[in-house]
DNA sequence: AAACATTAGACGTCTGATGTTTGTTACGGC
DNA sequence: GCCGTAACAAACATCAGACGTCTAATGTTT
C-alpha cells in the first residue's frame, strides 16, 4: 500500500498503543496512567508527540487529564466523549428519539436470545429498582434503572449496541432523568419494565418492542416543552 | 463554578474555536484550512498548543492532516472519525442491526412529518436509483440509494438522526454494500424503497416501519456467513 | 484536632531548531 | 514546443529545553 520509505505520523502510532493498552485492561477505568516522563521513556518519543496522542484520546473521552495531578482512564470506548458533546448540541426530544430507536432494537434482540441466567439477573435488578423507588432513594433507583437497560442491551448479544449504551449512558440517563424527577415524575410506568422482562423471558420480540414503545411514549410526555 | 484564578487549558479553547469555525462554514468540507503559522498568529498560541487542538479534531474525523501539504476539512460533525473506527471493530451483522434501529425510527418520523416537496424529491431520487441499476452503473446506484436514505433521515425532522446518518455514511453504505454487489446482489428488494415512499407520503408510520423491516430482513440474508 | 505553610510531582505553555514530505518552478535535453 | 529532472519553498513532524501553574501530600503551628 505505502512506499516502504514513508511512515505514518509517530503520534498516531502512540495513539494506537495507548488505545490498545486501555482495551487490554492494562489500566482500568478510574485508574491513573503513568506520568508523561514515564510514558516518554516507554514509547521513546518526545513530550510533544506524546501529548498530542493523549490530547486526541482525551478529547474522545477515553482519558481525563487533571493538571497538576495526572491522567485518568474514563472509558474503554473512545466514542463516549465525542458522542456526549454531539448529543448535548441537540434537543432532548431528538436524543430521546434516537434512544428510542436503540431501545426497541435492544429489546427485540434480547427477546430473541433469551437466557434464564440473564432473566434472573434482570428480575433481581427490577426488584432493587422498585425497592429504591418506594424508599425514596432516587440515586439508587436511577442506578438500578440504568443498569437494567444496560443489561438488556448486553443481552441482545450485539456488542456494538452494548458499547453504544455504555458510552451514551451519561447523556441518556444521568443528566436528563434528574430534571424530570423534580417535576413530580412517577418512575416511568411502574409496570413497564416488568412487562418488558416478561416479553423477553417469553422470547416474544414484537411484544418486547411494544412495551418499549409504550414506555417511552409515556416518558416523552414528561419532556419539557411538550 | 470555578475560582476566577483557574482557567481551562488553552488547547481546549482552540479546539472550540476551530470547531466553531467549521460549524459556521468558514471552511467548507474539502477545503484547506490556514497553515500552522497563520493559525498561530490568529489564535495567539504556540505551535504545540495549536497542534494538540488540530490533532484532537483530526482524530475525531473533522480534519485530515497531510504532511507537507496542509490540513483539510473532512466533515462537519466530529463524530464520524471516532464512530467509523469503533464500527469497524464490530461484526457487520451488529452494525447492520444498529442501522436497522435507526432506519426504522427515521422512517417512522419521516412518515409523521410528510411534506409534498420532500416526497417529490425522494421520488426523483428513486427514479434515478432505478435507472442507474438498470443501466448497470453501480456507482450511481449506490450514490442514489444512500442519498435516498439520507433524505429520509433529514425528513424525520430530527437533526441528530440526520447528523448520525451523515457521519456513519461510509460505514453503513460505502464499504459494506460493495462487497455484496459482487455476489449477485439484486438491488435489495427492487420495490422496497417505493413502498416506503408510499407509506411516508400516506403518513402511515407503522407501514413505513414494516417496509423497512422487510427490506433490511432481506438485506440481512445477504450478509456473509449467514 | 483543625488550620495553615511548604514541597515535590505533574500537567500547561512557550521557544527554537531540525527532519521529512509535498507541490511548484526553473532548467536543460530532445 | 514538450518533457523529465533538479532545485526550491512551503507545510507538517519531531525533538529538546525551559519555565509557569496547579494539585495533592506532608509537615508545622495553633
Amino acid at each position: 500500500m505505502n512506499v516502504p520509505g514513508v511512515r505514518p505520523p509517530l503520534a498516531d502510532e502512540v495513539v494506537a498503543r495507548l488505545r490498545e493498552a486501555v482495551a487490554s485492561g492494562r489500566w482500568g477505568v478510574g485508574e491513573k496512567i503513568p506520568s508523561e516522563p514515564e510514558l516518554i521513556a516507554e514509547f521513546g518519543v518526545s513530550r510533544g508527540t506524546l501529548r498530542e496522542a493523549i490530547k486526541a484520546l482525551a478529547h474522545a473521552g477515553l482519558f481525563e487529564v487533571l493538571r497538576g495531578d495526572g491522567t485518568y482512564v474514563r472509558a474503554t470506548s473512545e466514542i463516549s466523549g465525542t458522542a456526549q458533546r454531539v448529543f448535548r448540541e441537540h434537543a432532548d426530544e431528538d436524543v430521546l428519539q434516537v434512544r428510542f430507536a436503540l431501545d426497541t432494537q435492544a429489546a427485540r434482540l434480547a427477546a430473541g436470545s433469551a437466557d434464564t441466567a440473564v432473566v434472573a439477573e434482570l428480575r433481581s435488578l427490577l426488584a432493587r429498582r422498585r425497592e429504591s423507588w418506594e424508599s425514596g432513594d432516587y440515586a439508587a433507583w436511577s442506578a438500578a434503572d440504568w443498569e437494567f437497560h444496560l443489561r438488556v442491551a448486553e443481552a441482545s448479544g450485539n456488542t456494538l449496541l452494548h458499547e453504544l449504551y455504555e458510552s451514551f449512558g451519561d447523556v441518556f440517563h444521568g443528566t436528563k432523568m434528574v430534571q424530570r424527577l423534580e417535576a413530580g415524575f412517577d418512575g416511568c410506568l411502574a409496570t413497564g419494565h416488568e412487562e418488558l422482562l416478561e416479553a423477553i423471558e417469553a422470547g416474544d420480540g414484537e411484544a418486547a418492542v411494544r412495551t418499549v414503545i409504550a414506555n417511552l411514549d409515556y416518558c416523552m410526555g414528561w419532556m419539557p416543552g411538550r
